[in-house]
DNA sequence: ACCTGAACACCGTTCAAGT
DNA sequence: ACCTGAACACCGTTCAAGT
């Protein structure tokens, strides 16, 4: 008789997301998430290869997830307004996530997959520069300029610890990059 | 008879950044540590808190040899020569030792220690901006962005793989923050 | 086809024992 | 005081065995 499989690359990616959530992404394992799927560890060799693979398809979830939250703080508004949204939704998405946050940044192999997800991030900063006006090659440096800036500042804001606030730092960062790429 | 000690907290950090510069620094580990330096692996107990004291005195030494280079480059030179010159020896370093890299940006734990080597980090830029004739306000939050926009670059960059050649976009990351600093 | 469970290597950590 | 070595728990991975 064919049994019903039990998993699934889908259930796989959504337990990881889950742990990484709740445990970072240093505390991504196979062992973990075989736990809370309820199944042997071995199971996962089906539908990941091994802890690697694992990190892998979170890198590229994670990715998409800061993509979807990006673009819906954008929509329907455009130019700096668009940016400032676009920067408090990054910020906010490392805040409430802080190992799918790190998890867009360490991925350990070259891949399609990343690679996609990142370029797919990089267009939504750059259709904002696009209706602002820019040329499409201004737009895709703007684009990659203000992610690296944002991307740096909450990680090191994450690493020094987030006890004090960091706004004011934040807002001038923005306000320079803004300035910088009028 | 009082025993010559073959280990020191100082041939413990030196063997450790010798083993995140070959291995980076998820490669770090008690064990390897304990095997570069010919002891048990539990002989590391009496100089480090364990692995995580291990990835602990990495990430502050990393980001005294960051600031190091930094400082030696800025030497001599102001203004925004200065600051390229600064931008080029952080990505040289990040180049040159990715896991000292990784190191700066993964302080696992609050500390004294690794808070103070950032602040070191910090104000070699802000000495430059204060040469450029900013305030000591926005000679900090100059700093601040500066070292995040950097930082999140080569993070990005070092993550995405280094296949291309991103020197213009990074050029014009600087510019960018020129401009904007201006 | 899908999953379990045994098996193995390996790492982190503790602690009693040696010198 | 300093280090070794045994001991234990735990994780990653492979593979033969079950259904």
């Amino acid at each position: 008789m064919a049994p019903t499989p039990r998993l699934s690359i889908e259930r796989v990616v959504e337990s990881a997301i889950g742990v990484t959530d709740s445990d970072g992404f240093d505390g991504l394992s196979v062992s973990a998430v075989a736990s809370d799927l309820a199944v042997a560890p071995s199971a996962l060799y089906t539908y990941c290869d091994g802890v690697d693979g694992l990190r892998h398809l979170v890198a590229i979830a994670a990715t998409r997830n800061l993509t979807v939250d990006l673009q819906r703080a954008a929509t329907g508004i455009a130019g700096g307004p668009a940016l400032v949204a676009m920067s408090d939704a990054y910020r906010a998405f490392a805040a409430r996530h802080p190992g799918q946050f790190a998890a867009t940044q360490r991925p350990p192999k070259r891949d399609d997959g990343i690679e996609a997800a990142n370029r797919s991030l990089l267009e939504v900063f750059a259709l904002v520069y696009l209706g602002m006006g820019h040329s499409s090659e201004q737009s895709h440096l703007a684009a990659r300029s203000t992610r690296s800036a944002l991307h740096g500042f909450l990680a090191l804001e994450h690493a020094t610890g987030t006890t004090d606030d960091h706004d004011r730092e934040y807002r001038h960062l923005l306000e320079t990059l803004q300035r910088g790429l009028a």
